[in-house]
Formats: structure tokens, C-alpha cells, sequence
DNA sequence: ATCAACTTTCAGAAATTACTGAAATTACAA
DNA sequence: TTGTAATTTCAGTAATTTCTGAAAGTTGAT
């Protein structure tokens, strides 16, 4: 396979991948492109190189900057921004797992915490706490582990936690 | 706060997660309904109760149960369908892993082995590939992490796992 | 076999999400 | 400072996803 064929292969997959992980298409592509990238790209690259507009290939890249996801890179004497990939695969879903647990967990735990103990109808009522208190549980540990994990490191993950938990 | 507040407000929290996580938010809700309810549910109770079309409630409920999150319950001498919610969290957890992986990691893993060993202008090819191993490799760890994680049962997830990753 | 209750399907409509293009703003080299 | 290249913003448009409503299909009691 050529360069120029794997290069669109791969961006167009971890475009989709991306999509289900609160990163929209067009982050998700720019993020490859850069990822592959030798050198840091400008904004202008980027939008040449994916058929975006640069509106929409800046709005990308700042969420992608906020996700820590990629860096800009300043170049002395030039006044153009260029952008890098965090390449570290570990860190990248490191970042991830910060933002939607930021987004969606944390929420969640605070919407739980508002509607322990409800009152009404015995049977109805009983199930719901019941419920609540389970998913409050349950929630906590995976905030907590979640949190756990994004404060270990790249080896600890590839080395150790396979061999713990296999 | 009364059971009807926090009914709907339990149900509305539940479908904006779901719809972080490949179940759009009316799927979420159904699960939502069925979690807190102490009997099963016919499909127009389901309509009713969130008033979507009838089309809408068993297409959704459907996909509740291609993913194992809810259950057809029939009633002896009855006619009508009743649905219950899987309420085990970590089952529901370990079936959302189940479908993502499937959906996602899989088709990832797919790709990538076909991109392995790009040719092309030296410089470029060489990241390229570069990525790409890094990213297989990271990839099947995953993969087959979840495979292990999935395989554990709910004991083991909130007594050990927690314990470990501290 | 018939019929009514129930379930499924799916084309078009509605809602949501993402993108463009152009104008406004910023910032730096001269 | 000025001029201009680069960046940012955002209203309107386009694309995508989800839902409805109505029609078709199933099922089982009579």
C-alpha cells in the first residue's frame, strides 16, 4: 500500500472511532493527520489537507488543544501557529478519560446526590432508592478508579495492568 | 423531594449519559423507566409514560435488547409484551463494553493490520508506520483487556479491582 | 378461518449537530 | 503606527441522527 492511500485509510478510520468518543469527526481527522505528521502542521495545512474551512479547522483545533489532545508550536521569526499531535497513545486516552469523566460522570454523581432518599408510594418509591443507591455505588468506584488510572503512567498501563489483570 | 420529581429527574440524567455512550436518549430513557420500576412494562406503558410513538418505543426497546439491557418478560394468558431492565450495573457496564468493542475496536484492529508497512517518501512512511505499531499495539492490549475485564464478574469488579488500581 | 390486539417497518418530518463563508478581531514585521 | 497576514467568531446552511404516523404484518383466542 502507498503512502498516500494509507495515510487517507487511517484518517478516515480514526475519524469514525472518534465519533464515538465525544470527538467529532472533523477533531478526530485532524488529530490523525497530525498524528502521522512529521513535522507540526499550521492551520492552514490542515484545512488544505482535509477540504475543511479554516473556521471550522480552528474551532477543531482549539477543542482539540482544551482536550490536551494537541499543542501548538511557535516557530521563531514566523508568525503562523503550528500544531503537534500528543502522539503517546496512553496519554491521549488519558486525556479522554479526563474529559467525559469531567463531562458525563461527574454529572451524573451530582444529579444522584440530589435524589437520594425520594418519598411516595411505598413499592414505587422503595425500588427507586433502592436503584439510586446502587448507580451511586456503583458510579462512585468508577470515579474513583477512573481517577486512580489517569494519575498512573504509560508503563504502568502497558506493562502491569495486563499482567494483573489476566 | 416527591417520586415523581425524581422520577423524571433520574430518567432525564440517565438519557444524557446514554447518549454519550452509543445509546441515544430515548433508549437511555426506556432503560431509565424500567430500572426504577418494580414491575415489568408493556411497550404503551413505556409510550405513555414518555410519550414517544409507538414505533419509536419498540425500535429503541429492540436495541435494548440486541445489547442486553433489557430483558421480554411474557406474562401467562397475556398477550402483551412486558420488558424489564437489566439492573445489574456492572452487567449493564460489561454489555456496553460488550457492543463498543464490537462496534469499534474490532473494526480498528481491522484496519490497522491492513495499513502495516506503508512505502512511500522515507521520512513520511517511516512516522506513518511508526504510528501505526504504536497504535496496533495499544489497540490489541485494550482489546484483549476487555476481553478479561468483561469475563470477571461484579464481585470482582467492585471488591478487587479497586483495591488493585489504589 | 376470522378478527382484533399487538408488534414491526419505514418514508418523510423534525430535531440535533457540524460546517461554511464572510466579517471582525488580533498581532506582529516593517 | 500601519498594513496585512493570521486567527477567531458566528449566523445561516448543510448533514446527520432520531422520531412520528400510518400502513403492513403477526399472533392467538374465539
Amino acid at each position: 500500500m502507498n503512502f498516500e492511500e494509507g495515510k487517507d485509510r487511517f484518517i478516515q478510520a480514526w475519524g469514525a472511532l472518534g465519533s464515538n468518543w465525544g470527538i467529532n469527526r472533523t477533531m478526530a481527522q485532524i488529530h490523525a493527520l497530525l498524528l502521522i505528521s512529521p513535522q507540526a502542521l499550521s492551520a492552514e495545512d490542515i484545512k488544505d489537507e482535509l477540504k475543511i474551512s479554516s473556521g471550522n479547522a480552528n474551532m477543531n483545533l482549539r477543542a482539540l488543544m482544551d482536550w490536551n489532545l494537541v499543542y501548538k508550536e511557535l516557530k521563531p521569526g514566523e508568525r503562523k501557529e503550528y500544531f503537534v499531535a500528543e502522539k503517546d497513545m496512553w496519554e491521549v486516552v488519558k486525556n479522554i478519560i479526563i474529559q467525559r469523566k469531567k463531562k458525563e460522570l461527574e454529572p451524573m454523581l451530582r444529579v444522584l446526590d440530589e435524589l437520594s432518599v425520594v418519598e411516595g408510594m411505598e413499592e414505587q418509591s422503595d425500588e427507586f432508592n433502592k436503584v439510586i443507591r446502587d448507580v451511586k455505588l456503583f458510579a462512585s468506584k468508577a470515579d474513583s478508579t477512573l481517577d486512580s488510572l489517569t494519575k498512573s503512567d504509560s508503563n504502568w498501563f502497558v506493562g502491569t495492568f495486563m499482567k494483573m489483570i489476566k
